[in-house]
DNA sequence: AGCACGCCGACT
DNA sequence: GTCGGCGTGCTC
């Protein structure tokens, strides 16, 4: 029987590997036959390979060349949607195929038969002797009827050794028996009592859950400030999907955001959802990759990686702080997590909620243009208000050359504490000092394998590049100059400044929040949980603080350095900046007491800093629309990097002089192309990069024309050429 | 990605 | 002579 779905021992299939190739290769189906989107191993040359298959055989190969499909993996095969959003992605950010297809195959033990583990249940003999420990045991087997446990649990549970559950094992009271180790996830429950909805978060959280009814796609904005309920809301968009009995995707940006936002979401659904991430187990990735194929996952909370595993129904992606760069993969293969999940939605009939204090220009300007709704939350819960935000002129403040807070701001941490409040001093600098000086020859320490500055950790205490990671030890002498004693710390970093508030304020208790200080994320998120509760006087922080925590005695943030981020010729750079401060702003006075921003600046008057103090969200996004448009840059025109690299930096420059020269299938579709310079980060991990820009009108084909363009040169050697649509960096 | 094939420099 | 460098091309 042949259907277009199912292939006979023999036909012809295209299958996709996971090798770069480029293209399917024809195979005949295995004995037993094959779905179409099944998972396969097949042999290529001498080595065999996990592929998919992509559809029908061309036919156009020698036949007597074809091989067979070695077997069928046991798993659901790949579901047209998914074959079809990845192609899309493909084509959308000019990625190989297989490099597309490796994001969905990211499953550990894809090829193995399910896993399966020892558990334990009541069995049907009574041991011939009785004791405590073994009462014990069977007693609490009794009480949870049929249910099994694995040995841990068991022994736990009764408080005995494994050796009773063992001995009762050889007299037959209980069984051992094997059992997959992949279990599905406990059911949700959508109808538990969520948190008291205000008017306005009710009518938002209806609007969204009619759109997931529909079972249509849509995108929606939803806006809202700091506090003003967007998780209650987005969560009843969940449990819409979850009556509909379909499948939601929470993408976070960050894993530090997720202890305190899985208790929210077990508290709402009665279950833990599942939770996807870079630091997540091979056992719990396997687990989570089965379960979401065969719909005994419900809810996913990840990383943007979660995007490519295997829902069967997903009916709502929510994209969390959908304005947060990190949600754009700048290594390996370039795409945005926030447009991937538009795309994807589109494909599969689901909606997309992007929540954000501080959307991106880009969803701003969707709104605008009719393609996303907008839903604003503007009333806060409780009687928590807006913080009131005030520039501290650094100018007039006669601060010492290596002080960092201010005397204004010293005064205004200094009334907290006396009324026992929390104060917190943010700076966007990991570290102790981002640069390292010698006073006897000027060199600053860099990095040996990228065009970075190693940046000194004095808890570390090591100097380390924030581009690639090495570190070395802190040298006694210069490795310039040889000078011993020289080096000196140069500009403020958050140990630098923790160390500066021990100095002024000697009787507060201080806790210094940077990722790099604690061994493990639970070890950070039992240090901000004790924070919250009152642990600490004053919190001094990175960017990490400004994600989502909630600190309900907190009335007062500094910001150290309100500049960083205005310099530069990075487009995005004024409206990074402007989203930040209104993040870090919004971390004050969340709860009762009402909060103070401050923010130390040597240029007040700047239309950013204006802005935000202001408050006034309409204008900055309106006057900063108009003047990238008037650039014709996104999300007005469209943009893309190509990045050439490779060992040797002449021969970048000249395949990159090379594309330039030969812009033909660019000036067709009225692009421009600039460049080569050197990228924004010259040199990473002893490789140098060079890029080129193009830029777009935006209803131009531009995929098609980097394509053709692109197509021309040939890469010698050990050079690499990426093409990155819609950078984030231009530096 | 791997692996083979093949075409040029410095060794037993 | 031939060992081995890595540039080029192929894998259904």
């Amino acid at each position: 029987m042949n259907s277009p779905e199912f292939f006979d021992h023999g036909d012809l299939v295209a299958v996709m590997s996971t090798q770069p190739l480029g293209r399917a290769l024809d195979y005949r189906a295995p004995e037993g036959g094959c779905h179409l989107g099944a998972f396969v191993e097949v042999p290529l040359g001498p080595r065999k390979v996990l592929g998919v298959v992509w559809g029908p055989g061309k036919g156009d190969y020698d036949l007597a060349k074809i091989r067979h499909v070695i077997r069928v993996l046991d798993a659901a095969p790949m579901r047209d949607e998914m074959r079809a959003f990845l192609e899309r992605a493909a084509a959308y950010t000019l990625t190989p195929m297989p490099a597309m297809l490796r994001l969905a195959t990211r499953a550990p033990g894809l090829g193995d038969p399910p896993s399966m583990r020892k558990v334990y249940r009541r069995g049907d003999q009574e041991p011939s002797k009785m004791t405590d420990a073994r009462r014990r045991v069977l007693e609490t087997l009794d009480e949870y009827g049929d249910l099994s446990f694995t040995l841990k649990e068991l022994a736990d549970m009764a408080g005995v050794t494994a050796s009773v559950v063992k001995g009762l094992v050889t007299q037959g009271a209980v069984f051992e028996e094997d059992s997959p180790r992949d279990v599905p996830f406990i059911r949700m429950d959508p109808d538990l009592p969520g948190k008291s909805l205000t008017e306005d978060q009710a009518a938002a959280a209806a609007i969204m859950a009619e759109g997931v009814k529909s079972e249509k796609y849509g995108t929606t904005l939803l806006r809202g400030v700091t506090g003003s309920g967007k998780t209650e809301v987005y969560l009843e968009a969940v449990a819409a999907a979850l009556r509909s009995g379909r499948q939601a995707l929470v993408l976070l940006p960050e894993i530090a955001l997720t202890e305190q936002f899985l208790t929210r979401v077990q508290e709402r659904f009665g279950a833990k959802p599942a939770e996807w991430h870079s630091g997540a187990t091979m056992t719990e990735r396997r687990r989570i990759w089965r379960m979401v194929g065969q719909g005994q996952c419900q809810v996913v909370i990840g990383a943007r990686s979660a995007l490519f595993l295997p829902y069967q129904n997903l009916g709502l992606i929510v994209v969390d702080e959908e304005h947060d760069s990190s949600y754009k993969q700048e290594e390996g293969v370039l795409y945005n997590a926030r447009d991937m999940a538009v795309l994807r939605a589109s494909i599969c009939g689901a909606q997309v909620v992007l929540a954000s204090a501080t959307p991106s220009l880009e969803s701003w300007a969707n709104v605008e243009s009719g393609k996303y709704r907008r839903l604003d939350l503007t009333s806060r819960f409780g009687p928590a208000v807006m913080p009131q935000m005030s520039a501290i002129d650094m100018r007039s403040e006669g601060l010492a050359s290596d002080r960092w807070v201010s005397p204004t701001l010293q005064a205004e941490v200094n009334k907290r504490l006396e009324k026992g409040e929390q104060a917190m001093l943010f700076i966007n600098r990991r570290g102790y000092a981002p640069i390292t000086l010698c006073r006897a020859c000027g060199h600053q320490i860099g990095c040996d394998d990228c065009d970075a500055r190693m940046v000194e950790h004095r808890f570390l205490k090591r100097l380390v590049c924030h581009q690639c990671g090495e570190s070395k030890p802190m040298p006694e002498a210069c490795p310039s100059c040889d000078a011993v004693g020289k080096l000196a710390p140069v500009g403020p970093g958050v140990e630098r400044l923790g160390e500066e508030a021990a100095a002024i304020w000697p009787e507060a208790r201080i806790a210094t929040l940077s990722s790099d200080m604690y061994g493990s994320a639970r070890a950070l998120k039992a240090e901000i949980a004790g924070i919250a509760q009152g642990a600490a006087d004053i919190v001094i922080g990175t960017q990490l603080v400004a994600k989502g925590h909630n600190f309900p005695n907190l009335t007062l943030v500094g910001v150290i350095d309100a500049d960083l981020g205005l310099m530069g010729s990075d487009l995005r750079a004024a409206e990074r900046t402007f989203q930040l401060m209104r993040q870090v702003a919004g971390r004050a006075g969340r709860a009762e007491a009402p909060g103070a921003a401050m923010l130390q600046t040597y240029q007040p008057e700047h239309p950013v800093i204006r802005a935000i103090l202001a408050g006034d969200e309409e204008t900055f996004w309106a006057a900063e629309a108009a003047e990238r448009k008037q650039a014709g840059v996104p999300p007005y025109g469209r943009m893309a990097g190509i990045i050439l690299s490779g060992p040797d930096v002449a021969a970048l420059f000249d395949a990159g002089n090379m594309l330039a020269r030969q812009d033909g299938a660019l000036r067709r579709i009225g692009a421009q192309v600039f460049g080569p310079a050197p990228a924004p980060i010259a040199r990473v991990r002893g490789r140098h990069r060079v890029r080129l820009l193009v830029k777009a009108d935006k209803s131009a084909l531009l995929q098609e024309a980097l394509a053709a363009w692109v197509a021309q040169v040939r890469l010698k050697g050990d050079m690499r050429l990426a093409v990155d649509i819609d950078p984030q960096s231009f530096y």
